[in-house]
DNA sequence: TCGCAGGGTTAGAAAAGCTGGTGCTAGGAC
DNA sequence: GTCCTAGCACCAGCTTTTCTAACCCTGCGA
């Protein structure tokens, strides 16, 4: 009765590039590099003896073996995903707690998100601090801060296109990348940080 | 879309774990002592936020929670097994190459397998070593020998149960005891190094 | 013909996982 | 009561796995 399945994580690794056709992709959805997505693939192929992507200069294509195991894989992650979800809600429906850098703080319009009413759903608190550290801690969700995070374990999205390194960036725990909380968060913090100031006058 | 699971190992240990209710048993399960399954159901339920097991020093028991997402974990992973076999079915099918040290040989009537035939579904060939690192290298699926094996990522069942240190092991990579192939040869082994004079006598 | 995007490969660093020791508790045999 | 055994917890140190951060190569399009 014993299980014997290659690498769960190397199945992760292939159900994701399987579903973006792509291993940068893949890699930025798992939070990680292009080459450690590359590599978990490959040893899933070693492994079963037999190829599941066509390597193109110009990306991926599934073999056939790729095309038949993929629809499977990925129903049986997302029973894993439901199942989770039924005996741990609050991984998606806890609302976020998240920290503010001082100046991230200072371009946004006060008080803030008191205001939006429609975040209170998705954020529960903010604090001031930079210290991502403190979301391995779980004392936090996600930090918002210039420059990304030099800790391993974080994953990162900018949130102005033009500065990669020393813009603002949405810091939160690997994985948590794509969630609901993360998504509605970001994408208002998109909105007010790319013109701060039409926001204040935006009051009535 | 993406999939957010604690860690998949973890959940391997906790299916296990649920389904013999003991981790000293599904630490033989999958190869590993019973602290390392310990540790990785420690750690899911850290991750989850919940606890699984009720753990009393008699043994486990399933918390509420523990019983809702054990099938679930199961069937998924049941799911994952079908769907790897579907596509690489060698697995499971294939006949194994067993090796076999010199001591081990004269204690078995020649020439063997040859005669048994039922015994060829799950035996393709046999070789002279008791190098278990071929197991590793995918040249062996199985080695005989005298002593457990000195190497991680095998496991190894006694063939005498009076000698567990220096008697005959049946040597294979983690995960494949409990597998068809390695359970015939091994009930067919046991019977006849139990009693090597007696399978002399038994030509006909 | 260049720049760029996407993959592949690699060594070395980081993280995760395992082992084997110790300690604790409950139950059973004497 | 006192041993002995079976199970699980904990911990430090080690091994294995995984990831990163370089590099390379190929084909496309300006």
């Amino acid at each position: 009765m014993s299980h014997r399945i290659p690498s769960l994580n190397g199945l992760r690794a292939f159900e994701a590039a399987a579903r973006h056709l792509s291993f940068t992709l893949a890699a930025a959805e798992l939070g990680v590099t292009a080459g450690a997505v590359s590599q978990q693939v490959r040893k899933l192929e070693t492994s079963l003896g037999i190829s599941l992507f066509r390597r193109l200069p110009q990306g991926l294509l599934l073999t056939a073996a790729g095309e038949a195991y993929h629809p499977r894989i990925s129903q049986a992650f997302e029973d894993l995903t439901a199942a989770t979800e039924a005996v741990a809600p609050d991984i998606n429906t806890r609302a976020f707690s998240l920290g503010l850098s001082a100046d991230a703080v200072h371009l946004l319009p006060q008080p803030w998100p008191e205001r939006r009413s429609d975040l209170r759903r998705y954020l529960r608190e903010t604090q001031v601090t930079d210290d991502v550290a403190l979301i391995l801690d779980n004392a936090l969700d996600a930090v918002v801060r210039r420059g990304p995070p030099q800790l391993s374990g974080l994953s990162a999205l900018a949130l102005s296109e033009d500065a990669t390194t020393s813009g603002f960036h949405f810091v939160c725990r690997n994985g948590l990348l794509n969630c609901r909380q993360s998504q509605a968060i970001v994408e208002e913090l998109s909105r007010l940080l790319a013109e701060p100031a039409l926001s204040e006058t935006e009051e009535r």
